[in-house]
RNA sequence: GCCGAUGUAGCUCAACGGUAGAGCACGGCUUUCGUAAAGCCGGGGUUGAGGGUUCGAAUCCCUCCAUCGGCUCCA
């Protein structure tokens, strides 16, 4: 007998060789029934697998936010929608198909290009096998039996698979019972018991992906797909993808007139309008208001530096690819976009020596910075070819360095709990060791990759490390968010460079009176305006703070007999510093209202006879609820403090 | 950059080989009105650009541009 643990704790005996499914129907039937697959000793299993001496056990049953039982379901699905794809289209090689979030995908290789117009006819195929309630059978098959049955197929891919599979054994899952007739798949499992266990699913997009990544490599179809417990969960996944797309910050962006992209002047190229630009003033003021307070100076630099420049700090060389071109001039002087501020900054370091008793030096500036995007990526405001950074260099003592990423760290988590962005995480970028892309050598990476390290300790954040994600010259600590449709962006990020002092030779002279190199830390705690707006459009679906809304006030007047009124109250609204808006056109109030609500104005002012007379104002938010009558005088002071406090909760 | 899709009025969309339309927005008029879209009238489009097929193209084909979703990239 088998003693099974149960997450509760509760301890059951089972038969050698019991399996897991076997548990569940000990425990009961209704459970046996629903179970799809069970975790035994933390790994995912097939519910007939047999069990291996005492353990603990978990039996999972398909439920929307049980990411392991979904997990189950959606790859076996992606198993379902393969065998449906070749059986329309024989000469399909399968390739990979793994659960992702929400769904699954499958890159396939064929040589018609499959269609959105393809898939309710792979979706019907996919509900005849589901009907069909075709088990799921594992075999396992030695290496030396397994790799000429795959050679046979001719399918270099799964070869290719399999050889890169850890092991001695490779597993094969057919869907049904006969291996060699029905459907099979190299697969490392689990699945659902059998095909008719699989809720509800729908394609949802094909699109192209290169085989392992590689850009050299054939590009493949990878079709994606989504899966669910039932068909309410999938409604109520396509309902939200819906709603999503509502807080999109290119719909909201063009909606509420906040900026534009013209092709004339170039894609990837943000143009603020007034209206946005009002609200990335207030972000600038606010973190200009931070930097003073913590010792920064402002500095200001041209957009263009001499290619010799960027040869030093090792920019033009190294990221040559995603810059624009040099402009060159006809006496042969060769310039370049800056992509970046930090050469700038350090040239004005080195433009006075410094003793050790100046630093930290910190150098401010909102710089503006241009980089060639492929143009399969630029995205609405989060990916674009010119954007600002709010950007700093330090440059201080290696002692001074722990101190001043603190101070940095701090800076970024005070910007995003100033604008209620709770949903981030927290990315250590460290080298890849076995790329060429960065500069400088072994110990002063581990010495910068360290220096992040504890930085990101002793902030108590959780963060995850990362191979490949560092900038080239240095570590670095970013701050991630998502959009509304689920992509990750980097905002906010600190780096640690010991890699541009030494290029640049930079120097401070020690209490020793000896030279010494400073440590450089590169810092931007929104990362930039453009992502950084993109996404607070998305977070507030355009419903600003009162202190960031381009229009606080909207002021509504009745009739032509409240206009004078109406008049004098936006008037001392935009004396009190307040952006007011003024609304006496020969319309109803329903309407006045309805497209100040549609511009997400924060407070909707009313003002007719009754108001006029006692020198009050009718005050409604946005979402339609009525806050009361005041005293003009009492709103403008309730106004005035909401934005200096900076409050969200408007 | 690659794969696929999509470009029709300021915005959202219709028309899918036979004379380009609607709603919202905009302008004018009527209404002067008390809180989630009043009524009437009007202006507005070489259907992204350029070629081609056809008696005839928004519609079919080609090239380019842009956008969208992925892939790759992201200092």
């Amino acid at each position: 007998m088998l003693t099974v643990t149960l997450p509760d704790g509760s301890q059951l005996s089972v038969a050698e060789g019991a399996t897991a499914g076997d548990v569940a129907a000990q425990i009961g039937p209704r459970l046996a029934k629903v179970a799809i697959a069970a975790v035994v000793n933390g790994e995912t299993v097939d519910l007939n697998q047999p069990l291996h001496g005492n353990c603990g056990i978990e039996l999972l049953t398909p439920k929307a936010d049980d990411d392991r039982a979904m997990a189950v379901m959606r790859h076996s699905c992606a198993h379902v929608m393969a065998e449906a794809i070749c059986r329309l289209f024989p000469n399909t090689k399968l390739v990979y198909g793994p659960a992702v979030e929400n769904g699954f995908y499958y890159d396939i290789d064929l040589d018609r290009p499959l269609t959105p117009d393809d898939f309710e006819a792979i979706e019907k195929a996919m509900e005849a096998i589901v009907r069909e309630d075709k088990p799921f059978t594992r075999v396992d098959l030695s290496r030396a039996d397994a790799m000429p049955k795959l050679q046979a197929e001719g399918n270099r891919y799964k070869v290719d698979n399999a050889e890169r599979a850890d092991g001695d054994c490779l597993s094969f899952y057919v869907t049904g019972t006969q291996p060699g007739a029905d459907f099979e798949d190299l697969c490392r499992g689990p699945h659902v018991p059998s095909t008719g266990r699989i809720g509800a699913f729908k394609i949802m997009q094909v699109s192209g992906a290169f085989y392992r990544g590689d850009p050299s490599e054939k590009q493949l179809q990878r079709v994606y797909g989504t899966t669910w417990p039932d068909k309410k969960a999938l409604k109520a996944y396509l309902d939200q993808l819906e709603e999503a797309k509502k807080r999109d910050h290119r719909r909201i962006g063009t909606e509420l007139g906040l900026y534009v992209i013209d092709p004339q002047v170039g894609p990837g190229m943000v143009l603020w309008k007034p209206k946005g630009a009002v609200l990335r003033k207030q972000l600038e003021e606010f973190i200009l208001g931070e930097l003073v307070k913590q010792g920064y100076k402002p500095v200001y630099c041209p957009h263009v530096g001499r290619l010799d420049l960027y040869r030093t700090s090792g920019h033009y060389p190294y990221y040559k690819d995603s810059q624009f071109a040099p402009i060159r001039m006809p006496d042969g002087e060769e310039l370049l976009l800056k992509p970046m501020n930090c050469p700038h900054h350090i040239k004005i370091f080195q433009s006075d020596p410094h003793s050790y008793r100046d630093l930290p030096v910190r150098f401010a500036e909102f710089g503006t910075v241009y980089r060639y995007e492929q143009s399969g990526e630029l995205a609405g405001m989060t990916r674009v070819r010119g954007f600002t950074q709010d950007d700093a260099h330090i440059f201080c003592t290696p002692e001074q360095l722990p101190q001043e990423l603190d101070g940095c760290l701090r800076l970024v988590r005070l910007a995003l709990e100033t604008l209620g962005l709770k949903d981030y995480r927290v990315r250590l970028g460290l080298r890849d060791p076995a790329s060429d892309k960065y500069i400088g050598g072994d110990a002063v990476w581990a010495q910068a990759e360290e220096a992040v390290r504890s930085a990101a300790r002793n902030s108590g954040l959780r963060f995850s490390e990362e191979a490949g994600e560092a900038a080239f010259y240095g570590p670095k600590i970013d701050f991630v968010v998502r959009d509304c449709i689920g992509r990750e962006w980097q905002l906010g990020t600190v780096q640690v460079d010991y890699n541009l002092p030494e290029r640049f030779g930079l120097e401070y002279v020690g209490s020793d009176n000896a030279p010494h190199r400073p440590v450089m830390i590169h810092r931007a705690p929104f990362g930039s305006f453009e992502r950084f707006v993109a996404i607070l459009i998305e977070h507030f679906a355009g419903a600003f703070p009162l202190w960031l809304a381009p229009v606080q006030v909207a002021v509504l007047s009745i009739s032509e007999k409240s206009a004078e009124y109406a008049q004098q109250v936006h008037g001392q609204l935009c004396d009190a510093g307040l952006r007011s808006e003024l609304d006496v056109s020969a319309e109803k109030i329903g309407p006045k209202k309805h497209a100040a609500r549609q511009q997400k104005v924060p407070y909707i002012v009313v003002v007719g006879e009754q108001e006029a007379q006692a020198g009050t104002v009718n005050v409604n938010d946005r979402d339609g609820k009525t806050l009361g009558t005041f005293a003009l005088a009492e709103f403008i002071g309730r106004c005035q403090e909401e934005v200096r406090t900076r409050t969200l909760s408007s």
